[in-house]
DNA sequence: ATGCCATACGTTGTATGA
């Protein structure tokens, strides 16, 4: 079984692209982030014509996660199971339109926003996740990047075990190690590499998480995300900040691990690249 | 090392990204 991650970064601009990839590299379960749909809004059609079922958890304009699959989806979790997320200012909701939007619009708490969602797939449990950024060290936006890691470590403890089948992929938006960018010295103050993004990904790794691209690649300078501009993905300047975290049944079934650098390529990429792995039955 | 910012919303700019 092939499992993979991949920030789209628009699912309605990258369609074409995701349906090739697809194609191309016939993963059985692809987890998705940065959809920037709402689920009424969501290409449930051509993911049903490539053969896979589309769960959506998206709230319009912002976020959004789903899991595309062709081996079943199961006892779906979205949110952590802490209710409904807000829609995006402007975007119509059939009740509480403008409070919610006043809401979004006075909050920095990603706690209702869509950043999650889990199912049975396959006979594993898998999650996929979109970590909220952060922005910069001094902000609120930093200190509910924190919060959000502590609330999807306390689902894990509450609701999961680590001596069953589960994996996290995803965009964490954290560079575990030095390793996973180009060049400490332009990362100094910045988030993604700050010691306590570092610790919530250790406390996920304690839990009994083990990151199944490093298991397979200890090299350093393989990257997920390259930012669009000034020429960085050709120059080289990324990012490793899209991870497969699984648990030890998993790992122990993980034959490959891959980034697929190729699908960063090309006309209108998203800023991420898919990272994959390969489980033996 | 295969190209030099993109997305949505909505209108000629603003918010967000990491």
């Amino acid at each position: 079984m092939r499992i993979a991650t991949w920030n789209v970064n628009s699912l309605k601009a990258r369609m074409e692209r995701v349906e090739e990839w697809l194609a191309d590299r016939s993963p059985d379960v692809l987890l998705m982030q940065e959809t920037k749909l709402s689920d009424e809004a969501a290409p449930y059609m051509p993911f049903s014509m490539a053969g896979y079922d589309l769960l959506h958890h998206g709230e319009g304009r912002w976020n959004g996660v789903a899991i595309a699959s062709r081996v079943g989806i199961e006892d779906v979790v979205t949110n952590f199971g802490d209710g409904p997320v807000r829609r995006s200012p402007g975007v119509e909701s059939t009740t509480g339109a403008i409070a919610e939007t006043l809401e979004a619009e006075a909050s920095a708490a990603p706690a209702d926003e869509a950043r999650m969602v889990s199912a049975v797939c396959g006979g594993v449990r898998v999650v996929s996740i979109y970590a909220p950024n952060g922005r910069a060290l001094d902000t609120p936006f930093y200190r509910a990047k924190l919060a959000w890691f502590d609330r999807l470590g306390r689902w894990l403890r509450e609701t999961c075990d680590p001596s069953r089948p589960l994996a996290i992929g995803g965009d964490f938006n954290v560079a575990p190690e030095d390793a996973d960018v180009y060049d400490m010295t332009d990362f100094v103050g910045a988030t993604h590499v700050s010691a306590p993004e570092r610790a919530a990904l250790a406390s996920l790794r304690d839990w009994g998480l083990v990151d199944a691209y490093r298991m397979h690649h200890p090299e350093p300078g393989r990257f997920s995300w390259w930012d669009y501009r000034a020429g960085n993905f050709h120059k080289g300047l990324g990012m490793r900040i899209d991870h497969m975290y699984v648990t030890r049944p998993v790992a122990a079934r993980c034959t490959a691990a891959e980034i697929d650098r190729d699908a960063r390529k090309g006309k209108l990429p998203s800023d991420h690249a898919p990272v994959y792995m390969d489980l033996t039955d």
